[in-house]
DNA sequence: CAGTGTGAAGCACTTCACAGCC
DNA sequence: GGCTGTGAAGTGCTTCACACTG
């Protein structure tokens, strides 16, 4: 398949979202002026990132809302569950898994971990934490998809490694700083704090 | 100024934290290829981004990290303190504020609020929350310049407004959903959902 | 006639390559 | 000789515009 571009998978979520709006709604078909109206950005642009992926629409007509949901579902492969560990027992791995839209869209939480001997042990959202040295033994059973790092910044390279050695394709992380993955391992990173220097900039350099 | 990109702004604040890196191991200058190494881009782009703001560098030499840790600093606006509210007293805005880097950057918490009634008059990580009803009236006092906006998905575009009622210019937003903001309004949005479904199509259509 | 699907044009960010200075 | 600063070339995402179909 050609190369998807991020910017296209990121937008294929948030139509998605408006999707199940609808569906929500009793709406049974919209259009790329719908969509983009409500997802910012332009009818043109909804109609080229649909198009990477084959015809879902009627010309005339528009989308039918329980289609393309699903046809977006399964390009997303949110069509079955994805077993996910969390990695440090703190505050950002918790309200990931308790917030609503992370069980509802498939991701399931199959083993919490952390590094602090006091924390081992401990129950934390349902689950017992377990030593994260424990992680690659572990793995053979709990077969998880996915790694949401959340641990603080000293040393999460080592932990990196332990996930790639799990055998764990997909990273989640929190920390900041340059982290390497070896090419098939995916790691999406999520950096707080330069969010707030981008704010930062844009107060400085509003005109 | 001429129009600076996003992803140029959030290079800077990768440099910006390797600098501070040299800073503690006492080395005093560097290159656009070290800095390009350990920010995970190239020699070229580092000079790139640093050229739209001026000439900070020493042909043959480097640059010096001191001056350039400076620069970048009030490029990025980060040489005073910035005042932050935290709209919805639960996990995430706590895990925000209680980031080491948080702080550490001259972000300060000013206030915290809450829809909840139950939560109101209850202390939160050393602040006590107040009803977000008040957030108006208190801005006068506070003077707040960044809002964080940690709520479920419900309202949220209410919370917004509110927001932009109470004079502040930049929002910091971890639901989900399409917001509008008026001109001169910066609103950046962390969601999660979307960077799972981004792992998910990852591992869907890895070859 | 309304609205999709898509090649072509436009635009913006990245990479190249080299002149210029230390 | 080493490394920066920068116009020019390259690349890839976005927007346009229109043929096509229900």
């Amino acid at each position: 398949m050609k190369r998807i571009a991020d910017s296209t998978v990121r937008r294929l979520s948030v139509y998605l979202r408006y999707l199940e709006e609808l569906t929500n709604r009793g709406l049974s078909t919209t259009s790329s002026d719908e969509l983009a109206q409500h997802s910012g950005t332009t009818p043109a642009q909804v109609r080229k990132d649909l198009s990477f992926f084959g015809s879902f629409g009627r010309r005339g007509l528009g989308y039918s809302v329980a289609e393309l949901a699903t046809r977006i579902q399964d390009i997303l492969g949110l069509g079955h569950e994805w077993r996910v560990v969390i990695i440090g027992a703190g505050k950002i791995g918790s309200a990931l898994s308790t917030y609503r839209g992370f069980k509802q869209r498939g991701f399931t939480v199959v083993g919490v971990y952390d590094k602090d001997p006091l924390k081992s042990g401990k129950r934390w959202d349902g689950h017992v934490v377990r030593d994260v040295e424990t992680l690659e033994a572990d793995a053979a059973a709990l077969m998880p998809d996915i790694a949401v790092l959340a641990i603080p910044a000293e040393g999460v390279q080592g932990e990196v490694d332990r996930i790639v050695r799990a055998g764990i394709k997909a990273i989640l992380n929190f920390a900041p700083g340059r982290l390497h993955v070896p090419p098939g391992v995916t790691l999406k990173t999520v950096n707080m704090a330069m969010e707030l220097e981008g704010l930062s900039f844009a107060l400085t350099n509003r005109d």
